[in-house]
DNA sequence: CATGGATTCAATCAAACGTTTGAATTAATC
DNA sequence: GATTAATTCAAACGTTTGATTGAATCCATG
C-alpha cells in the first residue's frame, strides 16, 4: 500500500483547486487526477464516484467553518442579544478567514460558492445537508435581533445577505466592470468590513415600503419608456 | 425551405428553457434539439456551435431588458439627481417585469444569472460585452447620488447590489432553508420592494467603519474559539 | 522470506458529447 | 416543369466522459 494517505490528499488537495476554477461539472475525472499525478482507477478506489470526490472536498472544510460559525454564535449569545453587526461578523468571518488562509483557503471558498450555484442536483442537497443547522441557528438569531420585523420578512432579508456573500465570494476581484467589485489591492478584512456595513443596514431597514414615485410605473408594462 | 423561422425561434425558446433550468454546461445539444423536436444539425445549420445558440438566446432579451434600464434613467435623470431607490429601480425594475411575464421570462432571468456564474470563458466575456454600458452609467449615476462615497467604496457597494440581484432571481423560492428567500406567495413586486429597501439601506450606509468588539479577533486565528 | 491485504497501474468499456457529412426535401425563380 | 438555393434529415465522425477490470506492485505482518 504506498503512499495511500498521500494519493487521497493529493486528489482532494487537486480537486478543490480545479472544481474552483471551472465547476465541478466543467472538471472531468481525468483531468483531475492527471493534474494530480494519480491514476484515475485511484480516484474510484478511494472515493467510489467523482460525486463522492467532490462531497468529500467539500465536506472535509465547510465543517470545521460552520462549527465554528455556531461556536462564535454561542459566545456571542452568553453576553446577552447580540447585535445585528456580531451576527454578521459570527457568520461572515470564518469564511472569510479560511478564504484567507495561505494555502488554499480562497480555492475553497470559491468551491463552496459554486456549489450553491451550479445546477447539479446532488451538490444542491449536499449543500443543502451541510448548511441547514447552521441557517436555521443565525435565522432564530436574527428573528430575536430584529424583532419589529416578521419572521418571512428576516428570511428574505438573510437570503439578500447570503447573495451579498456568496457573490462576493465568487467574484474576487474580476467583474462586469474593471472597477466593480473589491480591488485587488482591497484586504479580506476591508472587504468583511464594507460587506458587514452593507448588509447590517440592509437588515436594519425600516420595514414599511417607502417606494419612490416611478417604482409602480416601472413595473407596470409602460409604453412611453418601456420599448 | 420549411419553417425556418420557427426552427430557430423554437431552438431559442427550448434553450431558454433548458439553459436555465440545467446550466449551458448542463444541457447537452442532443437533448436540447430532441426537446425542441428538431434535428440536431438544425442548430449547427443555424447557429454554426452550441456557444453561438448560448450567446444568441442571452442577446435576444437581454438587450431590450438594459434598453430600458438606461432610458429609465434617462428618465429619472431628465428630473433632476435620482434618489438612491430611484436609481435600484431603473436597475432591477425591468429585469423583474421581465421575470413576470407569463411565458418564458422568468426562465431567462435564471438563464441571464446563469450566465453570470457558470465557469465557461465565452459566457463570462459575453456577459461583459452585453454589460458594461448600463454598468457603467449607473456607477456614474451611483456616484453622483453618494457624493460622500469614494469611488471605490461606490464600485464595491454595486458589486454587492448585484449580488443581491443575482443571488434573487437565480434563487427564486427552494433555498438551502424552508422557509429562507422570497417564498412561493410573494409577489414580484414585493420581493422587488423589499430588495430595493434592503439595497438602498446598505448603498448608504455609514461610509465609516463601526466595527462590532469581536470582528478583529473573530478574524485573527484565535485558538479559544476556533478550533 | 513468504503471505496477504492494500494500493497502483495500463488497458478497456459503453455511453454521451459536439460536430460534420451528403443525400433528401421543400419552396421559390426562371 | 426544370433549376436553384434553403432547409431538414439520418447517419456517422472522432473525442471525451465516468467507470471497470485484472494483473502488477507495495508493505506490514507472521
Amino acid at each position: 500500500m504506498p503512499n495511500a494517505r498521500e494519493t487521497k490528499e493529493l486528489i482532494l488537495d487537486t480537486a478543490e483547486k480545479l472544481f474552483s476554477e471551472k465547476g465541478v461539472d466543467g472538471v472531468s475525472l481525468r483531468s483531475l487526477t492527471a493534474a494530480a499525478g494519480v491514476n484515475i482507477a485511484a480516484a474510484h478506489y478511494h472515493f467510489g464516484s467523482k460525486e463522492e470526490v467532490a462531497k468529500a472536498v467539500f465536506a472535509r472544510r465547510i465543517r470545521p467553518v460552520n462549527r465554528e460559525r455556531i461556536q462564535l454564535l454561542d459566545t456571542y449569545q452568553e453576553h446577552g442579544q447580540p447585535s445585528v453587526e456580531e451576527l454578521l461578523t459570527a457568520f461572515f468571518a470564518p469564511a472569510l478567514r479560511l478564504a484567507r488562509e495561505p494555502q488554499r483557503g480562497y480555492d475553497f471558498m470559491r468551491l463552496c460558492a459554486r456549489f450553491y450555484s451550479e445546477p447539479a442536483e446532488y451538490l444542491e442537497s449536499t449543500f443543502r445537508e451541510e448548511f441547514s443547522q447552521v441557517l436555521s441557528r443565525f435565522h432564530e438569531a436574527f428573528q430575536r435581533a430584529l424583532p419589529e420585523l416578521g419572521e418571512e420578512e428576516v428570511g428574505l432579508r438573510l437570503h439578500f445577505a447570503i447573495g451579498v456573500m456568496v457573490h462576493t465570494l465568487l467574484n474576487p476581484t474580476r467583474t462586469c466592470l474593471p472597477r466593480l467589485g473589491p480591488q485587488a489591492s482591497d484586504s479580506d478584512k476591508a472587504t468583511l468590513d464594507a460587506m458587514v456595513r452593507f448588509v447590517a443596514a440592509g437588515m436594519r431597514s425600516a420595514p414599511a415600503a417607502q417606494f419612490p414615485a416611478g417604482a409602480v410605473a416601472a413595473l407596470s408594462a409602460h409604453a412611453e419608456v418601456a420599448q
